[in-house]
DNA sequence: CAGTATCCTTGGTGATACTG
DNA sequence: CAGTATCACCAAGGATACTG
């Protein structure tokens, strides 16, 4: 059995102490422990953000430059995540105005290897993909 | 300049004419052409079905009762965008009761093995990451 | 057994405005 | 420049009930 809730909250993590609440479960399945990455992997923006920052380190507004269509909010929301998470770190220039620096820490650029692993994977499969889809698809819609 | 957006609907892939209504996107990043593999890695129930077929076929009450919490609606959904990328395949024995076995396609298999590689990554950085939020969250409460 | 249909909730996201 | 704060939305997902 595979158990996927949120099986450890914030605190559990935060906390130190790993006192599970509920029963054992990671004998089983390594799944239940790939939620995090899983989230990290999953989520729109995070995936761009360490893709770019695979190239080098960027600013803020270098970032909100390169990634079409993210706000403000998701864009600080997901460097922070990131940073807690250690992927990421965080150089801030006092100057005036200031300037903030992201690159990826030395776990972030392997997890940044992985997520490019998933990128080529992606692109070696693209019409594969396409073309299963439209075959799915015409099976559906042309014979009702 | 990634463009993130939704650049492809469901009927620009199916459709097979690939006319960009946009501007042309894939030179800067391929992550455009990425979206799909995440958004297929990124829900929280695909790659756990994904691993479970890993180890071999596996029918739908099975799956359903080894993936703690997912719902028959969630479970069917999830198996049909499967199977309609391609990545698994659907086998109908028409008993009765009827019997339906999942498995994945040779493609599927090369998914799944991306998929593992990020369960070693998510395993080997577990407590790395953990470690990370309890220092980013206690020098956040410490230090109000 | 292996789904489908329906309703309903929630939180992730975008938009907007403000600030050190 | 690099954020923070607030509101508002809506689609992803859960719960439940029904079926070939």
């Amino acid at each position: 059995m595979i158990h996927n809730g949120p099986m450890a909250e914030e605190g559990t993590l935060t906390s130190g102490t790993h006192t599970d609440v509920r029963e054992p479960i990671g004998e089983e399945h390594p799944i239940c422990r790939l939620r995090d990455v899983l989230d990290r992997v999953g989520d729109k923006w995070s995936v761009l953000i360490m893709d770019l920052l695979g190239s080098g380190p960027q600013r803020y507004s270098e970032l909100h430059r390169s990634i079409d269509g993210i706000s403000q909010r998701m864009l600080t929301l997901t460097l922070r995540s990131l940073e807690r998470d250690g992927l990421v770190d965080r150089t801030v220039t006092p100057t005036s105005p200031p300037r903030v620096d992201y690159a990826l820490t030395p776990v972030g650029a392997t997890l940044s290897d992985q997520v490019a692993a998933l990128i080529r994977w992606a692109d070696d499969h693209r019409e594969y993909v396409a073309r299963s889809r439209g075959r799915y698809d015409t099976a559906r819609d042309g014979t009702p």
